[in-house]
Parts: C-alpha cells; sequence; structure tokens
DNA sequence: CCTCACACCTGGGTGC
DNA sequence: TGCACCCAGGTGTGAG
C-alpha cells in the first residue's frame, strides 16, 4: 500500500490500536524484511518488546510508532520504523487469529492495550521491498512536528532526509517551487524524488501531471511559476481525494489495517488508462517506458513544451 | 555535488 | 502443461 493516501489509511488505522499498547512478543518470521533495521543498534526482538508505543506517525510513504520510553543505557528516543515498500501491509487481528489467512507474515508483534486487550500486528510483505527497523530519533532540521500523528519535533533517522509531504502543515510550497527550478531533470522524476517533495508514487504523479496538463518528461526547471503551482494544487488534491476514498487497491494487496480495499482506483484518470479515452478530450491514453517503469498520460493534454531558448 | 541506471524480491498474467 | 518473459503503489547505492 504505497503512496501516501494509503500509507495515511494505515497510520489512522493504527493509531487508536496502538497508541499506550504494550509489546507482548516478537517474531521474525524473514529476517529479509529487517533489512532497514542496523544491527549494531541491538537485537530488533528485543528492542522492541516490552516497550510501549505512544503514538502511530507518518512523513510522506513513512511510518512509524515512537517508543515511550528511551532504554535505560542510552537517552535518546526511538520508534519502531514501517516502510510498506511495494507490498508491504500491516493488518491488526485478533490474539490467535491464524497467520495463514493473512499471506506472507514476515514479523508478527503480539500487542497488549490498556482499554483494548490483546491483538496481533501482522507485518505482511509479499516482494520484501519494505521493512521494519528500530531507529533512533532524532531533531527535525526546521523545529516543526516530525510528522503527522506527533507533536513533538522528531524523526527517524532514516527519515530526516525526507522532505515534507504536501499535506503536512509545515510543507514549504516557496521551497518546493525554487527547488524545482534548479532541477536538471524532468517533472516526474522531480515529483518521485521524496528529497524534494514526499508520499508521492508513480500513480498519483501520473494523476497530479494530467490534471495540471504536464508532460512527465517536461524540464522541472522550464515549468513556469503559476504552472508549478497549479501542479503542487492537483498534487494535493488527488492524494487528499485518494485519502478521503480509502486509497487506491488495485487487488488484495492494498488494504487497510483490517484488510479492506480503498475505492480510489474508479477515480483514476490516467494511472493505468492506457487505451481508454482521456475523460478530459476523449483522445486515447498511452502508456510509456519511464525509469523502469512507466508513464500514463495523454498525448493531446500533455504536450512536451520546449522552450524557444532551448530550441536549436 | 548531481543525475541516473540498477539492484533488491515475489508472483500474477500472457503468449509461444 | 511448461516456461520464458513482462509487469507491479519504492528506495538505497554507486557509477559516471
Amino acid at each position: 500500500m504505497p503512496e501516501l493516501p494509503e500509507v495515511e489509511v494505515v497510520r489512522a488505522g493504527l493509531a487508536p490500536a496502538v497508541t499506550g499498547a504494550t509489546v507482548s512478543s516478537v517474531e521474525v518470521f524473514d529476517a529479509r524484511s529487517l533489512r532497514r533495521h542496523d544491527p549494531t543498534a541491538g537485537d530488533f526482538a528485543a528492542r522492541v518488546t516490552g516497550q510501549r508505543f505512544s503514538a502511530a506517525v507518518r512523513r510522506g510513504k513513512f511510518l512509524w510508532l515512537p517508543l515511550a520510553d528511551p532504554p535505560e543505557e542510552s537517552p535518546s528516543f526511538s520508534a519502531l520504523l514501517v516502510h510498506l515498500g511495494m507490498s508491504g501491509q500491516v493488518l491488526l487481528r485478533e490474539a490467535g487469529a491464524p497467520l495463514a489467512d493473512d499471506g506472507p507474515v514476515r514479523i508478527r508483534l503480539m500487542l497488549q492495550h490498556p482499554e483494548h486487550g490483546e491483538l496481533a500486528l501482522h507485518f505482511v510483505d509479499q516482494r520484501i521491498f519494505g521493512s521494519m527497523a528500530v531507529d533512533r530519533l532524532v531533531d527535525t532540521s526546521d523545529g516543526a512536528p516530525g510528522g503527522l500523528g506527533d507533536s513533538r519535533a522528531l524523526v527517524p533517522s532514516q527519515v530526516a532526509h525526507i522532505a515534507r509531504d504536501p499535506l503536512d502543515p509545515a510543507f514549504s510550497d516557496a521551497a518546493f517551487l525554487a527547488s524545482l527550478h534548479g532541477k536538471n531533470t524532468g517533472i516526474k522524476r522531480a515529483l518521485l524524488d521524496q528529497t524534494l517533495i514526499s508520499g508521492i508514487g508513480n500513480i498519483y504523479a501520473d494523476e497530479a501531471l494530467w490534471a495540471a496538463r504536464v508532460h512527465f518528461a517536461q524540464p522541472a526547471a522550464t515549468l513556469s511559476r503559476r504552472k508549478a503551482r497549479a501542479l503542487l494544487t492537483e498534487a494535493r488534491l488527488v492524494l487528499a481525494k485518494a485519502l478521503a476514498e480509502g486509497g487506491t487497491s488495485f487487488d488484495a494487496q492494498y488494504v487497510n489495517v483490517n484488510g479492506a480495499s480503498g475505492y480510489f482506483s474508479h477515480s483514476l484518470n490516467a494511472y493505468g488508462q492506457q487505451g481508454k479515452p482521456c475523460p478530459r478530450c476523449g483522445r486515447a491514453l498511452v502508456r510509456e517506458a519511464f525509469m523502469n517503469r512507466s508513464s500514463h498520460f495523454c498525448p493531446h493534454c500533455q504536450r512536451l513544451r520546449v522552450p524557444r531558448l532551448l530550441q536549436s
């Protein structure tokens, strides 16, 4: 469940269940799902077992559950970091729910919540591009809250280089627009660059570009201020609308913490719509190879515009 | 520095 | 049926 709306659906679902809950046990069934865990930070299971979560927090596509109490030997706070990669899921189940029902469960946490009692947290990940880790929390560079869900100005060290997402109140439109101007690359690459703006992936990049009528390969620096601003607005709109519809689910792989799908796939205008008529002009949408994957766009509405200065 | 190709994985779908 | 090949919501790394 990978882009901002899908990760936010998971965060919002986890928050009431994990906040205040204590981890009673940890089972790692596949150590490859700890690719982001630094072994020098200590054994993953040992670092999490017995800990209490204080919140569920998200920036972009990164999710973390801060641990309420720092370890005795260290003064710094840390968090259970979660990234879903391409195929990760976090499912909340009744204690004793069979693992086999949920596909490849890579890690299971048993939680004890003061009000809700015992429940199981299943980290499922087909392709193992996602991972869990224990990571230390560091100060944010701008002094604003690290992400949605925690008012403290802290982020996991592995998230410190990730830009704020466009739904974050502390996101700086001006800084983002200025950074586009200095980029020597196409606009879609810039939208997907999580150090410039986070939370946007292949689906919502294509949707935002379609809505703003911008070609994916348009050099980022050649977008007018007005066009760049419009694109940012469309990105916000599509993320917010997808979130309101529970995210995009093409199959059972992308679900909320209860295993339910989102509905935004019915609202897609461009992504995966190659061959179908453009909802705006009626001409056929196309798919083109891009960065080892695909771009979907309308060749009529989204033209590549080469500035006169660069023509020769 | 900056940009880009590639590696990291599994499984579903398609066409021969 | 078998099997090669293409495809998939992401990110970190290292070459150039």
